[in-house]
DNA sequence: ACCTGAACACCGTTCAAGT
DNA sequence: ACCTGAACACCGTTCAAGT
């Protein structure tokens, strides 16, 4: 049973969590060390253990949490149609604005394509995300379309682009630096064309 | 001075960097020792150590000899026309057919990002990359403008998105797992037009 | 020069002991 | 229950000693 509250646990993991992506934005995941955690948060050793499973389970807290933009934007704003490129062009926006740094993201990429728990937490993160793209997408999908079935479809097929296209514009900044991502994407469009 | 021949060290570094590249594809980057690669190439500790400064230097090596797929095809083939779409399509049967597997390229970008001369190398790797993709895209290239600046100026253009377009579908790859090409590049050029 | 393998510093994790 | 920090197993790296 716990003694503290759910709100105080919550805390303190975010504080904890909060000071190692400090940390990652530093040195990078691979070396960053508990204790290197310890010292920016303070706390000691035993504490961190105390909150987390190990630095695995930390990793996964980090990806639920903190690996992508809240998109509140597009969330929040109801009814309006918007395109497929006008929601990459969001979602690219909202990752340079307040996402983690696009060299972190693909660290995580890295861990979790060997597989394990990681693997899965990214998964599940990445399907919150797409079913955000997809309710985005809807009205436009429905515009295009003459039933609700194949509206769902169309706007599912667009926000798995949208997310590929997003993967592929990170995995380019991570790897060449910065770059506008409207430029990106019109040079994208031009070589498919 | 070098007892043996550059031949002979080129070897040994070679068969250490295969049992390494050996134990990433079952253990990943993270989880790969120094101990794994011992085992796996038979050699000890100190031969490894006499034949790469440390383990980061053996990461470089494999970055630059193995990350990406030859692309002999599209290098021997003479003044073949070429448009960006086909060149694109035989960039990733290429890497299908005998590059790393996905995961472990991604993990070696993840490891890169953090900086330093894994980096470094990554760079080079990828500006050899892009002048194999740019010679092979020339003569499309010719085809479309009148004089050859500008025919290089384009061809210059398409490689990096190409190289852009392939590191989406890598990335898509490592998280999502295998998918086919065509059917990859056709949804991303339909959420683009 | 190339190689061996024990020794060393440091990492993630555990756990007896405190509050 | 939450937390401390010393102790432990294992990692990358070094180095005296062999050929």
């Amino acid at each position: 049973m716990p003694r503290v509250s759910d709100a105080y646990r919550r805390a303190r993991r975010d504080e904890i969590a909060l000071a190692a992506v400090r940390c990652l934005e530093r040195k990078g995941v691979h070396e960053t060390s508990i204790a290197d955690i310890v010292e920016e948060s303070g706390l000691s050793t035993g504490a961190i253990y105390s909150h987390f499973q190990n630095k695995a389970e930390l990793a996964r807290y980090i990806v639920s949490e903190y690996l992508f933009p809240r998109l509140d934007g597009l969330r929040d704003a109801g009814p309006v149609v918007r395109s497929p490129r006008d929601v990459i062009a969001a979602m690219l926006a909202a990752f340079t604005e307040d996402g983690l740094p696009a060299g972190i993201v693909v660290q995580f990429w890295g861990e979790a394509a060997a597989g394990g728990e990681l693997r899965a937490e990214m998964l599940r993160t990445a399907s919150r995300l797409r079913a955000t793209l997809e309710a985005a997408l809807q009205p436009w999908a429905q515009q295009r379309t003459t039933d609700a079935e194949s509206a769902t479809a169309l706007s599912e097929e667009r926000a798995r682009a949208v997310i590929a296209l997003a993967q592929g514009y990170i995995a380019h900044t991570a790897v060449f630096g910065p770059r506008d991502p409207i430029e990106y994407l019109e040079s994208l469009a031009v070589a498919l064309a």
